[in-house]
DNA sequence: ATGTCTTTGTGAACGCGTGCACAAAGATGG
DNA sequence: CCATCTTTGTGCACGCGTTCACAAAGACAT
């Protein structure tokens, strides 16, 4: 990851943990849903338990960002809104520009959780000559030929790439050329790019085989805790027919020449 | 998610850490391409830089699914390609189903990096009558009437909701009852699952705020003194704003600098 | 004021993940 | 068969993130 090599790290003095900035977003999704009923103030605990964590772990996040909280009472929801808004950026207008307008990408141009948070989609981008001027969205796609003049223009420094994997590393060079410095890929690449551009990822297939990773799990301990015959037998059959885990190491279907 | 109790045993029978586990399908991937270039051999130095990891944690990586590289020579491509894919039981077959069919169920529906890793859309489901029977992505919309029965027969046990915020968590709970013990949730909300469910998320807005949030930090620096100034008098306007303070009422309107 | 009660903020311990550095293993060439 | 060279596999140390547990801080009642 580029934050790995991060030359002269935290140009601030206050170095928020990575995995803090992370969970940021999400303590704001829940205060936002508070503040929009009308909640006024909330304790880590009951905030800890609307975002999904540790109750502990959001203290010691919210430590990093200064003593807002009132001890006895709680946060105030709105003056923790607006501190973590601030810190996360959001305070201010993000142009972003969408490369790519497929399926994917039309659905990130409609989604509508970027415009409520600051995102402001400036321009979609496709290579398609068939789609420019056609509107998504609301929007009418712009060719690719437009990219470097479209970047420029809009001062845009946050680029999403949703292009298929083989135009990616093209895409993403062009926009870091044209001044973009954080990229959101969806492409399914490694993509490379110089010191001082972040990279964040989403690759959708991923995220199901971790899933399918544990399901095989799950079944696996399942059928060994129940040390019951139709189970076993079962779990043979799974395993015959398609190549599971036996009792032990598997016979390799390709072995070295 | 709410009770907290996600590890059931963190270590079992082989212990494969989960940052290794959120690798494997990197490293599938890049081998996988190696594979279609017939590169019979691959050194875990050129691996990892196909896969965008050092090589020393991808050696590591390896470790725990056991010794399958070949000292002076490095990895057979295709044997590895085979041993990560039934490590993440992706030898088998995975019915999966897509539960709100809009922009980004649709694009879902139509992502071909599912079926190409062993996931086959078994449904697709949304909760508007008028969409039923219409097809995306040659697969015909079903109502959400027929949620337990489509689970039931196919046989299902991974589910990707793709609804609204606020449908979600009654979905995630109809799909659990149905069976379903693997979620990818990509509705901006924590999901609480019973014990024994797993559930990834995937929030597109949240990694737009995590980028803007280093964006900001490469940016503000020399306008630093300038961005304070104007969001001092943002949070004083801010703190007026605010509505039912309730009994506390006063709330500091300005940080420490 | 004073005591009690609630909740924050944080020091400290712990565990996981990462990266270094090197010995062992095996290929390769003479 | 031996020497050399390449590359794996891993012991070890370090740093980050998580969690526990508790003292300090403040609200609230009397």
């Amino acid at each position: 990851m580029a934050t790995g090599r991060t030359h002269r790290t935290a140009t601030r003095s206050r170095g928020i943990p990575e995995a803090t900035v992370a969970r940021l977003p999400l303590y704001l999704r829940a205060l936002t849903a508070l503040s929009e009923r009308s909640v006024p103030t909330v304790s880590s605990e009951e905030l800890a338990a609307a975002a999904g964590v540790n109750s502990a772990k959001l203290r010691k996040d919210f430590s990093y960002l200064g003593s807002y909280g009132t001890r006895g009472v709680g946060y105030d929801v709105e003056y923790l809104v607006y501190q973590i808004s601030r810190e996360l950026g959001l305070t201010q207008d993000w142009p972003v520009v969408i490369v790519g307008i497929g399926n994917l990408g039309a659905a990130l141009a409609n989604y509508g959780g970027f415009a409520s948070r600051g995102f402001r989609v400036a321009a979609l981008i496709d290579a398609d000559p068939a789609m420019a001027g056609k509107p998504v969205a609301g929007i009418p796609v712009q060719h690719t030929d437009e990219l470097e003049k479209i970047i420029d223009d809009n001062g845009v420094s946050i680029g999403v790439i949703a292009t298929p994997a083989g135009a990616a590393q093209q895409v993403c060079e062009r926009l870091v050329a044209a001044g973009v410095t954080s990229i959101l890929n969806f492409a399914p690449t490694v993509l490379s790019v110089p010191d001082g551009v972040d990279v964040r990822k989403v690759d959708l297939s991923i995220e199901l085989q971790i899933l399918a990773f544990h399901e095989q799990r799950k079944a696996g301990e399942e059928a060994e805790a129940q040390a019951d015959a139709v189970l076993a037998a079962e779990a043979e059959a799974a395993a015959a027919k398609g190549a599971g885990k036996g009792p032990d190491g598997d016979v390799p279907a390709v072995m070295p020449a």
